[in-house]
DNA sequence: ATTCTGTTGTTACGATCCTACAAACTCGGA
DNA sequence: TCCGAGTTTGTAGGATCGTAACAACAGAAT
């Protein structure tokens, strides 16, 4: 029972089996196949629990019965079993998430609300970000020290906002950033003004036409926190107060 | 509380979510957004249960907090939902089985045990079906009234081995099934021979080469359940009986 | 200023359900 | 009769569900 073994079970725990199914199913794949007993030797789980864990994995489409004195058990492939799995969680979201979209309520194109959100982790934030350039209708303005803040779908989204002719401008003091952008039409780069101390807690900045904002810190230990805000006072505020204390409006005209 | 609703809820928990977890998540769908108390008016989950399930609804990704007094909830969008569970649930399979690959018995291209396997189920009779006929090297007799019982993955498999050069056999009283394969190159399709009993119970059968065989029937709730053998005394015995019992020989030469 | 009232968010706790685990028991063959 | 295979029953532990109590706070009334 190595160290790996027990990470694996965890991982299909989180995929919907029981302990006992995973390293029933794991054995059964290092033995090739087995009866009850031959699964019961190997692993910790007790031969009486084999026979229902063995059908409840066969209900599943995982393994094979065969009907013998004593009953044997065959895994079936890895491939198949993957694909088993698969197929049945792509089933279940498509139930869960069709009613959830029949019932959910059609999201107001103008936010009116005065409402500052907060999201955290890197793959959110990258989220948001996308969807809050996509709706860039007239300029977008984006910024951040870190490369690897630059997503391709951020890039993607940044190229086809600005082939649309929504004037683009970024801001880097990492030349690296300001590079990936350079040969695109109707983007402009620049560095941010000296005075704007770089200190390693700034994440990315993103400002979408006059009414939304997202802004991001890295947090002591180096995961991402934003805040971000479409179409309200605070979003409105926010981007004023960033321009007037930039000279931004001098190079967007 | 539409009944619609509950079968949402399940498809959820069988995602890995918990059932307030779920309705919390769909509630928030329905409203847009909003705080605890107006999650707890239209659900059934307490008020001051709903603060920790969002943070653990966060926590997952399905949705941003707003922070201010009373707390706001907004959940993320569909689309970005899916996404991130279903990265979440590839991540996890990799993990598992990527483990459960490095300690599997490498099969034995040649099974010498005598066994017999049963599988049921439609879904997985197939991928056992194609398991076999792809293992062929010499020739295939494949039979079935239905051709329902002929997926693609079936037809592929077998118009694949016949250009490999595998003799492949049709035995169908349904012309729709002698009809998908009588214009490949190799194969030769043939009616039953009249004096089998045409019985609604017959499913399909799939010999391959002299060592594999598999055989279905569906029961009388409509279900299909196959045994199959490869390599065994059994298959050889088998196949025998059924060549010798039929005029198939003639026709493969 | 003080009291009252209502809301928010936190925490605690019993009930319930499911899994893990351990025994009993039945049955058939040597 | 003995022994192993397979089934059934029972119990402990953990997570979720559901209720309730609580402190902190804000606004209204006194």
């Amino acid at each position: 029972m190595t160290v790996d073994e027990s990470e694996a079970v965890d991982a299909f725990e989180r995929l919907g089996l029981t302990s006992y199914e995973a390293k029933v199913f794991i054995a059964l794949h290092r033995l090739g196949s087995g009866t009850a007993r031959d699964v019961a030797n190997v692993t910790d789980v007790p031969r009486s629990q084999v026979y229902s864990v063995a059908e409840s994995l066969e209900d599943r489409g995982l393994l094979e019965v065969q009907q013998s004195s004593p009953i044997r058990y065959r895994p079936v492939s890895l491939d198949e079993a993957q694909e088993t799995l698969r197929n049945r969680f792509e089933r279940e979201q498509e139930r869960a998430f069709d009613y959830v979209d029949s019932v959910k309520e059609e999201p107001t194109t103008e936010e009116t609300q005065e409402d500052i959100w907060t999201v955290r982790s890197r793959e959110r934030i990258d989220n948001r970000v996308v969807d809050l350039l996509s709706q860039a209708d007239d300029r977008i303005i984006f910024g951040t020290r870190l490369p690897e803040f630059v997503t391709d779908a951020i890039e993607e989204t940044i190229r086809e906002r600005a082939a649309a002719g929504v004037g683009v401008l970024i801001i880097s003091r990492t030349e690296a950033v300001r590079e990936s952008f350079e040969d695109i039409d109707g983007v402009v780069t620049q560095t941010p003004p000296a005075r704007h101390k770089d200190d390693d807690r700034s994440g990315r900045i993103a400002v979408v036409d006059d009414d939304s904002l997202l802004l991001s810190v890295v947090d002591n230990d180096g995961s991402e926190t934003a805040i971000w805000s479409s179409g309200s006072l605070f979003a409105d505020v926010l981007i004023q107060l960033l321009e007037a204390s930039d000279d931004l409006e001098s190079t967007l005209g």
